[in-house]
DNA sequence: CACGCTATTGCAACTCGTTGCATCAAGGAC
DNA sequence: GTCCTTGATGCAACGAGTTGCAATAGCGTG
């Protein structure tokens, strides 16, 4: 998925944020460097620590207010997690949602093409437009569909007795 | 909203509970109470709080356990809000997702049928089984689309000229 | 280069949920 | 009715995030 596209999006950050009256900081430069090592998606709490290690005086009110100033701008998106918890993603080439196996945990990436009829029908008939990086999807799986007796009613939990 | 169904879904709770080895408790009832009273969707937060204008001892704990006792019974189902909290509501007679929008946080229900060519698109080809109840888009809404002005920072996505 | 405005930081306190554990009690067996 | 198994409860501690606030420090100005 390594299309086309020169300027990676974490390029002259600090001038765009400059330009918006914001400002370019030590903390910032520590979790863009490492946003730039990072791969598919990362939740808030890992990105603290990484930050650490690299600069142990980070704080997480400090990256949590960064992260959320880095998306206004485009340089990143977020999502939740099966339990809701943030994910956050470097804005790929392709923009993409999320497919998360409610039973196995699994989390495969959704091309927008293919949410694209989805996408255009809720535009037309609502006027809803889809943020689709922000988008997961829950359910199951291909493999655990197969796997999982009909036991369940809905695919909702991960387990349970059920005797 | 409310076709037909004979049966609500908090129907012979204690009975489905016993038949899986699991047990009828004052504490249930007094979630299950709650529930019975409730329309649309909640956060856990609010239903401990109703739960306690009952029985003031009323447990936070005990009530997420049980709201997932509940949700594997298939009486009530959760997804999860703009910030990754949960909303939990009953099971309705018409299964639906959320549109959820970033800039005013309006919440409309998505009727299944609406997303069913979605649906039937990733089962088609990749065998992945949507639970809807689950689904929640984020996006702009209607109104928010027309009104916002490149104002808000925010819908990272959809907007976002970068200067 | 010094100045001043205000964005940013770090801390502490707080909210929402989750989890380990010892104790309690539902409810089937006898 | 009593016993006993094991599910359920309550508590306390914890993890993820958020927020108010006073202190700090970017960075555009003059």
């Amino acid at each position: 998925m390594t299309r086309g596209r020169q300027a990676p999006p974490w390029d002259r950050v600090p001038e765009r944020l400059r330009q918006r009256g914001l400002r370019w900081t030590l903390q910032r430069a520590t979790l863009l460097t490492v946003l730039e090592a990072t791969e598919g998606h990362v939740t808030g709490s890992q990105l603290v620590e990484k930050c650490r290690e690299i600069e142990p005086a980070t704080t997480p009110s400090t990256v949590y207010r960064t992260l959320d100033v880095l998306e206004s701008i485009g340089v990143i998106s977020h999502s939740h997690g099966l339990d809701g918890r943030e994910e956050y993603h470097v804005q790929a080439d392709v923009q993409h949602g999320h497919l998360v196996c409610s039973i196995c945990g699994s989390d495969e990436d959704l091309p927008a093409d293919e949410a694209s009829a989805f996408v255009a029908a809720l535009r037309r008939d609502r006027g809803f437009s889809v943020q689709i990086d922000h988008l997961t999807v829950t359910g199951r799986c291909g493999a655990c569909s197969r796997t999982a007796r009909g036991t369940m009613p809905a695919p909702s939990m991960t387990a349970v007795p059920a005797d």
